[in-house]
DNA sequence: ACCGATATGTAAGATTATCTTACATCCACA
DNA sequence: TGTGGATGTAAGATAATCTTACATATCGGT
């Protein structure tokens, strides 16, 4: 595999951030429905850690996924007045009608680019 | 299985995200070294998705790996993640487009308020 | 509506990763 | 030195994932 490298670094994170909440593998297994041998060979790197698993370790450290898996924090720049003006609009809508306008959307850039991408 | 519900959620934001980039399954599955019925599985929620993944998914469909394991986003000025979404793909669009959208969501919004609630 | 092309869902055996238990090692401290 | 807690690791049992193949949509053009 490539990313046995990115898979280290996590493992690193995640070993570092249970040592700073001073809790041992013993508890952090419990506390995630593991065995303790699995937090053992995740944090050497030799386990993969999913999804869920890593958000359930971010809130028992108090960390950011974002951190753990060595993202920076990401900020969103809208600068565009028009695009912060139909920012608020859409904070207006209701999560159907959110869903229905993203379905919308994907086809009005399609038809925007035509092919292009 | 706990976490059924959490992965599923993942696999629906995974889902979506990956419509609104514009990106086929098989697309994604060469980019990172999958095969497309694991993509798919993915997204069905079968099959857990890995750290690393996580990670390679969120680049690929330019969203923060907080918004895809469902964490509250990190300090923005527009606090939903989906919303964020939308506003990347407002931005590809052309101003006529972007126009037309404005128009319409002033109609869904009146749309909201009526019955709904 | 039909067609071909492209996208997606899904099945099944082969393959690989993970689990579970047990034992080994390390380290701090009395 | 020796005891207890914490951690590393081995090995067979178990479970997830891969890979290939086929099935089912979905869309655009005719």
């Amino acid at each position: 595999m490539e990313d046995q490298d990115h898979r280290k670094a996590i493992a690193a994170r995640l070993k570092e951030a249970r040592r700073l909440s001073g809790l041992s593998q013993g508890q952090v297994a419990q506390q995630m429905n593991l065995h303790r041998p699995s937090v053992s060979e995740i944090e050497a790197g030799n386990r993969r850690v999913s999804a869920e698993e890593l958000s359930h370790f971010a809130k028992i450290y108090d960390v950011s996924v974002a951190y753990l898996v060595g993202d920076a924090p990401d900020t969103l720049a809208v600068n565009d007045p028009r695009l912060q003006l139909a920012a608020r609009e859409l904070q207006k809508l209701s999560p159907d009608s959110l869903n229905k306008l993203l379905k919308a959307l994907a086809a009005l850039r399609a038809g925007d680019d035509e092919g292009a991408n």
